[in-house]
DNA sequence: CTGTTAGCGCGTTCAC
DNA sequence: GTGAACGCGCTAACAG
């Protein structure tokens, strides 16, 4: 490996003098700042960015901890935090806790002993709450994701869970259905209790009763659970709708569906939380509450980039962002 | 920031006890081990990777650059990778080329800077060679993945896309279809020219003639071109079906023939290499050549890690992972 | 079993 | 304008 002493050498001036002219500071005058340059170039040096944090306490480096990139929202919200994190300057450290608490808690060990200078924390569910406070302990800048956690004060880039799931049960209701099930996540993640409300709301609001046997809950990513419909079905009024609370959930609702020889939207309207990114547009199907997902990305990482380079305020900021209702034909009067 | 010589004092011994302490090397006695640990757990102790990479001269980072994580196929990819690396104690630096010969550059500058151990390498198209050899200069062990590099000998996982080509086209002819166009990458990516050749070889074993004003060209993402299919539209005896030669190109196929009012397979046949991932499991649709995504970077990731710590012979490697033709509904035979 | 010395590659501080 | 000395946090090599 070559270093700023070798370049030093070969240009007869000191280390001292090389790392100026990398630097640009100090003065230097511009003879010998060319003869540098040519050496640098002559042996193709390349700084040691881990010699350079090691010094100047910075790395450049911001950990995005997703639950799992394989899901389009993830997926788009990454691209949308690495697009501004590259404009700035900083490299992405990405990590997937697949809504797991143990996993994302060995990830923020990694990060804090990575020395990163922040994280784009997209947290398992509230009790991401230990793991948010070592990173406040060890003040490492972060910016919270998607899910709001209860007792952690810091910046958020939330969607608005409660109307747009509000949004999509008025649409149900307005086709005519009555008896709308809620395949849920857990509890213990802010936008299941919210889209629950909005749920809760959207009944209230049009005079429907609410039945708790129409509510499941499963993990955002238990959709291969094939058994998880059957207390719904057998219902002695079964629902002739299904909101699923994101977008894995539609995946495994649809495919239990299918199993059972259950037409969407036939014997059964689907609609559900998230979009399906690319994919989704091949062939528009279900109904969704769209989230922007790469402003989530680009919006969180440009606030993190501010906490880190000192430019915004103590208090801390709350960026909501809308949902789009898109309608399509996964939908349609019940029978 | 609390250090090895913070935990030393308060222990009353050197830092170098408490070094071995944490590495679990040389010979310490019971005693002492245990009140360094328990004062390394007094002061939150963490250790900092950064000076121990500068000494170490291994930094436990992968980078790995893809031309773009919100392609299905990228992003099971890279979930392949990043369990893999998990599991081998490594974390992932992750990066977006964009197909963008310029862009990776850059990338490869950035990571040449970070000292990561090596690189998950999915290059843009045969011109990513001067990257790679940049790679290779400096000693950085690299694997390629999905795309060959004409000149560069490495460790590469490929797909075999002659072969998926083949059966695609194949598939099509026996539906009857005899003038099946292609929609191709651009002929510097070695997976666009195999497709090409699988093209051919269908349309040669089954005797139907080729015809060169069927085959167009696009960069893999450039999918949004809606003139592009107007070529194909207007020649005198128009295709029955489209072969997309990637999935995001068939994304721009179909979203063509969409605006133009034409049905897929009503009007037009259409099937594409690689799959859409979770959603294109929500309503089965395009028929395809799935490639075993979440393998390419899990086996990537195993044999760079190899590479990395020296467990592997000299020669390179050469991995063909075979593609499934599934098909779907967007193919029936020609009206 | 434990400590001292030196150095990984670089930048800050001060002196000239 | 330029350089010498020191330190960032840690570990390898050697000493005791």
């Amino acid at each position: 490996m070559i270093t700023i002493y070798d370049i030093a050498e070969k240009a007869g001036v000191s280390a001292m003098t090389v790392s100026r002219v990398i630097n640009n500071t100090g003065r230097i005058s511009e003879e010998t700042r060319k003869r540098v340059r040519k050496v640098m170039e002559e042996l193709h040096y390349i700084p040691n960015a881990l010699a350079r944090s090691l010094v100047s306490q910075k790395t450049h480096l911001i950990s995005l901890l997703i639950t799992d990139i394989t899901n389009p929202f993830y997926t788009t919200l990454a691209r949308g935090a690495e697009d501004a994190a590259k404009k700035a300057g900083y490299r992405l450290l990405f990590a997937n806790s697949d809504e797991d608490y143990a996993k994302e808690k060995d990830y923020v060990d990694m990060i804090l002993s990575t020395r990163v200078d922040g994280v784009l924390f997209a947290p398992a569910g509230d009790h991401s709450h230990d793991n948010l406070l070592q990173l406040q302990k060890h003040q490492i800048p972060f910016v919270v994701l998607d899910r709001e956690i209860p007792g952690i004060d810091a910046d958020v880039v939330l969607g608005d869970s409660k109307e747009g799931a509000r949004n999509l049960v008025e649409h149900l209701i307005a086709l005519g259905h009555q008896r709308i099930a809620l395949v849920n996540g857990t509890q213990d993640v802010s936008t299941a209790r919210l889209r629950y409300l909005g749920y809760n709301e959207a009944h209230r609001l049009n005079g429907l009763a609410l039945d708790d046997s129409l509510v499941i809950h499963r993990g955002y990513r238990d959709f291969h659970d094939d058994s998880a419909l059957d207390g719904l079905l057998q219902l002695d009024d079964p629902p002739t709708a299904i909101f699923a609370a994101n977008n894995m959930l539609a995946v495994g609702v649809i495919q239990s569906l299918r199993h059972r020889g259950l037409q969407v939207p036939g014997d059964m309207s689907v609609v559900c939380f998230d979009d399906f990114g690319p994919a989704g547009a091949i062939n528009p199907f279900l109904t969704v509450a769209a989230q922007p997902a790469y402003q989530f990305g680009q919006l969180g990482m440009q606030l993190l980039i501010e906490r880190i380079e000192g430019e915004s305020s103590d208090a801390s900021r709350r960026v909501m962002l809308p949902s789009e209702l898109i309608v399509r034909s996964s939908t349609q009067p019940p029978s």
